[in-house]
DNA sequence: GCAAAAGTGTTGGGGTTACACCCATGG
DNA sequence: CCATGGGTGTAACCCCAACACTTTTGC
């Protein structure tokens, strides 16, 4: 038995120089064969903060990722079957180590598939409007929040962490006054590990020190 | 006939140098003779946008206010006749112009009446905890929208405005460090008027130059 | 004249911007 | 040896924080 309102997930990621969201391919109607954000009906008796972990998890086979309220939608006409309104959470995730675990466990969803936040396909619902949202909070967000790195690899480069401030900034910036800054906030440690595989100088990894960022952003 | 989800209005002024919520009597059972922030259901057909000025009308006679998303709220226990959904609002109003047009015109309240934020009797449902995060929002939002001034008269002082800021940040600020920034923001307007009234220097009165403030906050 | 709040500048330090070249690696 | 991205410093400027006294007014 379940309530008269959703859920739907905006699940970000990084990848290519481009911010990706996970869509997953409608089985049902309305709108099937569409595709649209993960969501799904909370059920009668269930917290919305267990309720989204369940539903991501169903629809994209997703465990334990981080979520964040972003907003309410309930248009009268945004449901062809009556208003039913949704709540439409956001979470970062990053691109490789989950490559292989997108799948969905309930048979609601035929497929789950990152796009480029550019190149997205006709969605069902008013779940354009939902993923245009989140870009306005990522943006505003950024560099305040851990969850950032949630977008990056564990390890990862310092032009890969430029590349993602200006996709979300949707402009560019200047290397060496980057890494200045990146030097200053003391969160970032840096490895003895390098790049593998690449046909140029391999770039130094880095690794976001949990610690210190709790320390640093709790006082400012 | 009403949807199964309800708007609650949180709507903060600024008087005596502390922030004041609107809170309105109930009349009504759950809760009735509690006090709560003014809220109601959605009708079925009738957009969210719609309904939070309708809504916070009838409970509080207050028309034509501007109100942002601030969450939603759908704990299970939160609403004792089963799980309701809350979406909640946030509005900025000046205090004294609309002191005497305070009065609920639906019969659901008994009255409707300003407390002071650090003042607060006991709330119905979880509004507690939504005005907390009303509080969060404005801590963040401060500086970057209009909506602020609707907190001050439409001609005020520096030092009003500077009480404002110290109200919201929970700190006090050096006046003329205060005052210096204010006068590069640019969209403050000096009028040739004066305080009337005081017994000591009167100060001079500004108010927000809505065009520039938009010239400037648009492109910051 | 006194109480109460208005109003007013300067300095030092920290952060941000603008800007260009050499280095290491794989093919 | 060439293509590709990795990595590095300095100077000008702006913004912010710290700090105290004089002015105006009503009573």
């Amino acid at each position: 038995m379940h309530s008269q309102f959703t859920i739907d997930c905006v699940i970000l990621s990084f990848d290519n120089g481009t911010l990706q969201v996970l869509l997953t391919e409608r089985n049902e109607y309305p709108y099937k064969d569409w595709w649209s954000i993960p969501g799904y009906f909370v059920d009668k008796y269930e917290e919305m903060e267990d309720a989204v972990y369940r539903i991501c998890h169903e629809m994209t086979g997703l465990k334990n990722i981080y979520m964040d309220q972003l907003a309410a939608f309930a248009g009268v006409k945004r449901h062809p079957e009556g208003r039913i309104l949704t709540v439409a959470y956001l979470a970062f995730v990053q691109y490789d180590s989950i490559k292989s675990k997108i799948k969905p466990v309930s048979t609601y969803m035929k497929q789950a598939k990152w796009f480029a936040i550019n190149d997205l396909p006709d969605l069902a619902f008013d779940h354009l409007e939902i993923i245009n949202k989140s870009l306005g909070r990522l943006k505003n967000t950024i560099s305040y929040s851990a969850s950032l790195y949630e977008l990056l690899p564990e390890k990862f480069t310092l032009t890969q962490l430029q590349l993602l401030h200006e996709a979300i900034l949707g402009k560019t910036l200047d290397k060496r006054n980057f890494r200045k800054k990146i030097n200053t906030l003391g969160y970032l440690k840096p490895l003895d590990e390098y790049q593998k595989g690449v046909s140029y100088r391999a770039a130094k990894l880095y690794k976001l020190d949990k610690r210190k960022f709790h320390k640093v952003i709790g006082q400012g």
